[in-house]
DNA sequence: ATTGATTTTGAAAGTTTTTGACTGGTTATG
DNA sequence: CATAACCAGTCAAAAACTTTCAAAATCAAT
């Protein structure tokens, strides 16, 4: 097997399961764990995924920092079907002719597959979505701003004032807390901000979050409930249900 | 066997595989490893696939948008070294405190690595461009626009609107023609609308073009070779050393 | 057909790169 | 704090590569 080969075949799992474990690696490519070891160094240098503990993750990941880092292995089977469901279902909402502003974020990321093929434009501040978008085949605009290397996003000043010119007539927001007493909130202050520019322009905002999320509140504050409607997998807290719009998925 | 027939075979299954090791055309062909490294040097240096260490891998760079496919189609690249010169000179221009445009292409991206340390902040409006920069730890700003599929690259109206609000000490920008009668060319519209919307907000602009370049006309013009200097590997035609400013960085 | 020049081929020698095992140190976890 | 998982570094063996050279094939005339 060529070392090329090797290379896509990791980066293939990685980013279709979000995430692997070197010992899942080496099993698949029947090669030592130093050799696997040496391809992920390779490939972390060179940008196209990031190394962690135990394995690597999928370089266009950002739904991650809930403060602490979690371990691969449990990252890999952490929410992803969940939030497949999720995407699945927030694609399907997509109507032609919809102008739709496409957040950051892993599961955002995920909806683009399941998009339907019609005549929609999308605006998003995600590298990844923006191409993936593209050569699905729609229009696609990006903001203009500031690179935030973490998220490979754009953020800052310029970004909110590029949104303002628009009027989306949905938009799909990765949210990383929600709660009954703040509402939706976000660990990042400049992507927070660009989240309330977006939601401030759009007819129909849908918030997009696994059930880990609820009851729960990162650093900044986004909007309160009542500004849209949650997608989600499913909620203990059957108070959200009343206090909010809630879709639950697999329910 | 004909040397011809060969190459179709071996042409044939890495298009249809992706890739194939040395060892399975031996097999395939019937023939001495001398004999396959020798038409795999051959179809390579014709850029008709990729060599590399165990076997080669096909040329066309697929649908897929994976940073991978960009380092194998790095290797096939058409006057490489060359561009790398180029690139080395472009980046050592570059001083502290400078607010510098880097325009979409592969020899300005290959300016990135070898920028010096310093305090500099950087627009492009390529999303690989500001990705590389961004992961360099260098302030980088995006152009608001329409995405470009085939190059990746930020266009349109929006993205001169936003241009046209900055004021770049430097830029650095690729052209695909070069003549002494109409200047500088480009073959797309649209993106040479935004390198004229640069140039008209650069104090001093850079053009980047392989000796290939020269007394070649594209589709569409940018600007006169007076708007400029040209860093270049070598001309032949002498005429543009004393019509034009020149750097040869090979000579 | 034969001869000599030219090109192609396969084998061999020597060099470089990659690989997998092993070492000992570090980090998580119960 | 003990144990297991993980990781960086080292090293020798294996694989792949480059260069060189002579035999074989091809060609181009007589």
């Amino acid at each position: 097997m060529l070392t090329e080969d090797r290379y896509s075949t990791i980066l293939e799992t990685v980013n279709i399961n979000g995430s692997a474990t070197l010992a899942e690696l080496c099993t698949l490519l029947d090669t030592s764990e130093s050799t696997v070891r040496r391809d992920l160094a390779y490939l972390d240098e060179k940008g196209m995924l990031v190394k962690v503990r135990g394995g690597a993750m999928s370089a266009h990941s950002t739904d991650n920092f809930t403060a602490l880092e979690r371990d691969v292995a449990e990252k890999a089977l952490l929410f992803n079907d969940e939030k497949v469901a999720i995407a699945k279902y927030a694609a399907s909402l997509i109507e032609e002719g919809d102008f739709v502003f496409l957040d950051a974020g892993t599961t955002t990321e995920k909806m683009i597959e399941f998009l339907p093929e019609k005549n929609v434009t999308f605006v998003t501040n995600a590298f990844v979505h923006a191409m993936k978008l593209a050569k699905r085949g729609f229009r696609v605009f990006v903001p203009a701003g500031e690179i935030k290397v973490t998220t490979e996003a754009i953020v800052g000043a310029d970004c909110i004032k590029s949104i303002e010119e628009y009027n989306f007539t949905k938009s799909f927001i990765g949210v990383n807390g929600i709660s009954l007493s703040v509402g939706f909130t976000t660990p990042d202050k400049t992507e927070a901000e660009v989240k309330r520019a977006v939601i401030a322009n759009t007819r129909k905002s849908y918030f997009l979050a696994d059930h880990s999320k609820f009851d729960k509140i990162t650093a900044v504050n986004i909007a309160p409930l009542t500004e849209g409607k949650i997608i989600t997998d499913k909620v203990e807290n059957k108070k959200y249900v009343t206090e909010a719009s809630v879709k639950e998925v697999m329910r």
